[in-house]
DNA sequence: GTCTATAGCGGGATAGAC
DNA sequence: GTCTATCCCGCTATAGAC
């Protein structure tokens, strides 16, 4: 549509791929040449659209960024009275992990590779860990006002917790099992108090 | 002590490095120049203890399981009747990743890597994470049983999500701040109804 | 915007001197 | 048992032709 909307194809099925094997491999388990060999280029065109490593690292954890923030907005509205639904919500996000679908959550590959990262993508890293559990955080507090979810201590705590076991079970569904996932998200919402 | 003695220091001293860098950096983010520096020798000779980079990493592997069999067979025979010192012995190989003590449980860090490991890592990666699992489970069952631990749901979904959420916890605190485990850890034992 | 070619580096691994 | 020296490979990144 815009202006720079001439490259835009190419310079998002290099931000697909990217994220796709950086869910796989890690961030340092993928190279230019893998990205170019899958879109059938060759690595030095992959740099014209993404100079440095870095910045196509920054540009993969910018692009989930916005589509959670514009995701979590839309579940907020449509299902602000429903906190499971917006547990469910979330658990998706981490569940894309399972098959690099549309919502692709790659904090838990970054965290797995931080000190191999630039200053810059550990920063954005950070953030957006926080990011996330804040979300969760908010809809736990929620829930558990709403007498729907039931767990002791603070709400940020039991947030935390909840992300580093589907952070885990993440990691763990790849190098195992991916039935390792469905299964901690089972016990997750049972521990809450909910059906699965 | 053995015939095999002589050479057992530097061998041991290239296991403990080996196995500090593989908690920090993952299987793939270290190298035997990394080691060798640290010893103050070259990297042939680490080549000399280990010919392959494979045959270092099960070396560290099948040493952890040593460790690990030793230490849950003293923790089963001294608190017995004790589940929650038999929860905390657990807890304590995660949170020995950490400042990478005797303990150092490096499952997390394989798996995180788990797509580079070569096939025969893989393998004992898997038999090791089972191990410990199975431990859990264990601890868990006889707990409710004893009417110390309260949770719903099988005690091996419930040690599978427990599990998932001390590994993921490593590595957020790995890569985040170390509170994030001290934190998680607190709220894994809240949500069984005792006391952190 | 993509190509060929190449520089430069770090990694795993080996040969052979000491 | 450790050293120096070296080989080969894959990776990041760049230069310059098309």
């Amino acid at each position: 549509m815009g202006l720079a909307a001439e490259n835009k194809d190419t310079k998002t099925r290099i931000l697909d791929e990217a994220e796709a094997l950086l869910q796989e491999h890690g961030f340092s388990g993928f190279s230019y040449a893998h990205i170019a060999e899958k879109l059938g280029m060759k690595n030095a065109a992959v740099h014209y659209h993404f100079p440095a490593k870095a910045d196509l690292g920054l540009a993969v954890i910018a692009r989930f960024r916005e589509r959670f923030q514009g995701y979590s907005e839309h579940l907020l509205g449509k299902y602000s009275d429903d906190p499971v639904r917006l547990l469910d919500g979330y658990i998706a996000v981490a569940r894309s992990f399972l098959d690099k679908s549309q919502l692709g959550c790659p904090v838990a590959a970054l965290e797995a590779d931080f000190s191999a990262l630039p200053a810059a993508m550990r920063e954005e890293t950070l953030r957006l860990s926080a990011q996330l559990r804040g979300y969760l955080t908010g809809v736990l507090r929620a829930g558990r006002e709403r007498g729907v979810f039931r767990f002791d201590g603070p709400a940020e705590e039991k947030a935390l917790m909840m992300a580093a076991a589907l952070h885990g079970a993440m990691l763990m569904a790849n190098a195992e099992d991916q039935q390792i996932f469905f299964t901690t998200a089972k016990q997750i919402k049972r521990d809450l108090g909910v059906a699965a």
